[in-house]
RNA sequence: GGGGCGGUAGCUCAGCCGGUCAGAGCAGCGGACUCAUAAUCCGUAGGUCGUGGGUUCAAGUCCCACCCGCCCUACCA
């Protein structure tokens, strides 16, 4: 039975490139389960882009000397690139800043609005006397009113750890351009979260025992005292709050985490337009049967599980003060919410500033994307922080992706090459035969239950066992010692080969790169799984920008496919490269270096 | 300060509702083999499961306290 299945990646902040943590977050994960679930014959439909607006990004603009628009251009592709060259089958990679999605968030504020769960409130708040704009409370600092250290956030003291309010603060100064900060009376929307307490309360209820419980723990204790969040800030890059009196004010936006989160759904809307079918988007957002899954690093889980479910509610008009359902209907609330720890770096925190760092980009010039994605399936953060280092990475290349599988690849079909030139024909099966291919189609199931339920670290696992099996196999059938009996050799091949194809599929989701050349070297045609693009696209004849998007039904399914004897084979080339080394110690001068 | 998560073999990590859970993969040691990118296969691991208490017939597995690390704490996104 198909299901519609929405993925819904977490969207990178356009002020940098992304660095491997990034990518083992939210990346990574969310693209080994949409490969699976369209191999499993499901419609998937996943989205993501570039978060661009806010203070930060006009921040750093300001700081080059460039519009907030150019800034968010430039990074905007560059994270693209990033996720593309990692292989991350996106339908749809957009950004915050299209028409389309400036009109679907003011729709969602304007129907939150009519519900009554948006209202305007005055707030004291800081802003920069020069240009007028919110400076948020980290953008601040001072002396720390409590213990008198000299270099306090406006949020909390690094030197006592105590919270501060940045109005307490001695001697405050804006950390952007070192004015003194004008504490003002503002108005802004806020949005009534505790108006949903209840609803998200038994929505989350129903969740137990589905979700992971430290996301499903983490997110009913906050429902204990929830406020009222703002949703507007004194800016000018944003979205304009669409109401009367307030829609041509150049100096109110919306908050951008409040139209980020929108991104989800205006991503999916303009996939669909680009589709040619305007409302096909309906069917994952709609349609009871289908189903959301959301991905992110833990320090989102709050928005993911908190604050953009009340924002449906309150737009569906399931609040506690009800209400109905805005001009594009009702909408659906996540499925699940699958968040991952943090990637450390050979233990430190991963740190732009400090240079404890390593881009993607930097990563892929040297190695394979595939060669990232195993290490972050099969050693990533997906339970607790997990340390990347350099000789782990090397090892793992060596030991697992090189001498298991790869190995296994080429030692099969350079038999099979070597001695027939095609697959051979399998004669009478053994018990070793048989219970070999049993063990590789029960994987199937194995695996596939694993993927469901975002428990990548078995699966892999799981798949690789596979592979070890095989090794095992051929190393008892010792083919190459039965010259006088080339009928047991061809029986053996074949299975060897039809074990190598079987893992070829296994392992597309997290090595869709090499899966499609094995797929090449035993004959397949066409495209076995589909890589993603970018392509320049326009909009209302604006400005062209890019999206990644691509073809992703190939011919993959998660299913064991008989191999067909007589296809030609070809003498095999490895299908990774061994790494030396001495590459851990040059990456590691390479991070003292900053490099 | 409050909340959440984690601290398991040299390394990186699995261990859901308590009773073959003391594990896997690397690394190390010994052996076999040669089809394959010196790859593979077999054998070999005595780590007080952060510390101290408690509950229980039985606790990495539940409770309490403490130590360390990370995340959130709603004006970073």
């Amino acid at each position: 039975m198909s299901q519609h299945i929405l993925t819904a990646v977490a969207w990178p902040y356009a002020n940098g490139p992304r660095h491997i943590g990034h990518v083992s977050g939210f990346g990574v994960p969310s693209d080994i389960f949409s490969r699976y679930q369209r191999m499993a014959g499901n419609k998937v439909l996943m989205v993501s882009g570039t978060d661009e607006h806010g203070t930060p990004i006009q921040v750093q603009a300001d700081r080059e000397g460039v519009t907030a628009r150019e800034l968010a251009d430039r990074y905007n592709r560059v994270i693209a690139e990033d996720l593309t060259s990692l292989g991350l089958s996106y339908d749809l990679f957009t950004r915050t800043t299209t028409a389309n999605h400036y009109s679907i968030s003011q729709e969602i504020f304007k129907g939150l609005f009519a519900n009554g769960y948006v209202f305007p409130r005055t707030t004291m708040g800081a802003v920069s006397p020069t240009t007028g704009r919110t400076l948020p409370d980290r953008y601040i600092e001072g002396t720390c009113p409590i213990c008198g250290y000299d270099g306090a956030r406006g949020d909390q003291c690094d030197n006592c750890g105590n919270q501060l309010d940045p109005i307490d603060l001695i001697n405050p100064r804006s950390r952007v351009n070192g004015e003194t900060p004008k504490f003002i009376e503002t108005e802004h929307f806020m949005l009534d979260l505790p108006a949903f307490t209840e609803a998200l309360g038994s929505w989350l209820q129903g969740k137990q025992g589905d979700w992971r419980p430290n996301v499903l723990k983490f997110s009913l204790n906050l429902l204990g005292d929830m406020q009222p969040r703002a949703i507007s800030r004194d800016l000018d890059w944003g979205v304009p709050i669409p109401l009367d009196g307030w829609r041509d004010r150049n100096d109110k936006r919306l908050y951008v985490w409040f139209d980020a989160v929108i991104g989800y759904l205006s991503a999916s809307i303009e996939w669909a337009r680009r589709s040619g079918e305007p409302d096909a988007w309906r069917q994952w957002w709609q349609n009871p049967d289908a189903r959301g899954y959301y991905f992110m690093g833990k320090d989102n889980i709050v928005f993911h599980s908190e604050i953009w479910p009340a924002m449906l509610l309150g737009y569906n008009g399931e609040g506690a003060r009800g209400g109905t359902p805005g001009s594009l209907g009702k909408l659906a609330l996540p499925s699940e919410v699958v968040s991952s720890e943090f990637l450390t770096m050979e233990g430190r925190k991963f740190s732009s500033s400090r240079q404890v760092v390593i881009y993607v980009r930097d990563f892929l010039a040297r190695y394979d994307a595939d060669a990232l994605r195993y290490y972050i399936a099969v050693a990533g953060p997906e339970n607790q922080d997990t340390d990347f280092t350099w000789s782990e990475f090397v090892n793992r290349n060596n030991g697992e992706l090189v001498a298991a599988w790869g190995n296994l690849v080429n030692r099969s079909i350079s038999m099979a090459a070597k001695n027939f030139g095609e697959v051979p024909e399998a004669g009478e099966l053994t018990d070793a035969d048989r219970a070999l291919l049993a063990r590789s189609r029960a994987a199937f199931a194995a695996v596939g239950a694993e993927l469901e339920r975002s428990r990548f670290k078995n699966a892999v696992t799981e798949a690789f066992e596979v592979v070890r099996e095989a090794n095992r196999y051929l190393a008892e059938q010792e083919p190459w010692k039965l010259k006088d009996d080339p009928a047991r050799v061809k029986s053996i091949l074949h299975v060897a080969l039809q074990i190598v194809d079987d893992a070829k599929t296994l392992l597309t989701p997290f090595l869709p790169g090499s899966s499609n050349k094995v797929y090449a070297m035993l004959g397949g045609k066409g495209v076995w799984s589909g890589m993603p693009e970018i392509r320049d696209v326009d909009e209302d004849g604006g400005k062209p920008y890019p999206v990644i998007t691509g073809e992703y039904d190939g011919a993959a399914t998660w299913q064991s496919i008989p191999v067909r004897p007589g296809t030609p084979l070809a003498p095999p080339t490895p299908l990774f490269p061994k790494l030396d080394s001495k590459v851990v110690d040059e990456e590691l001068a390479r991070l003292a270096d900053g490099r």
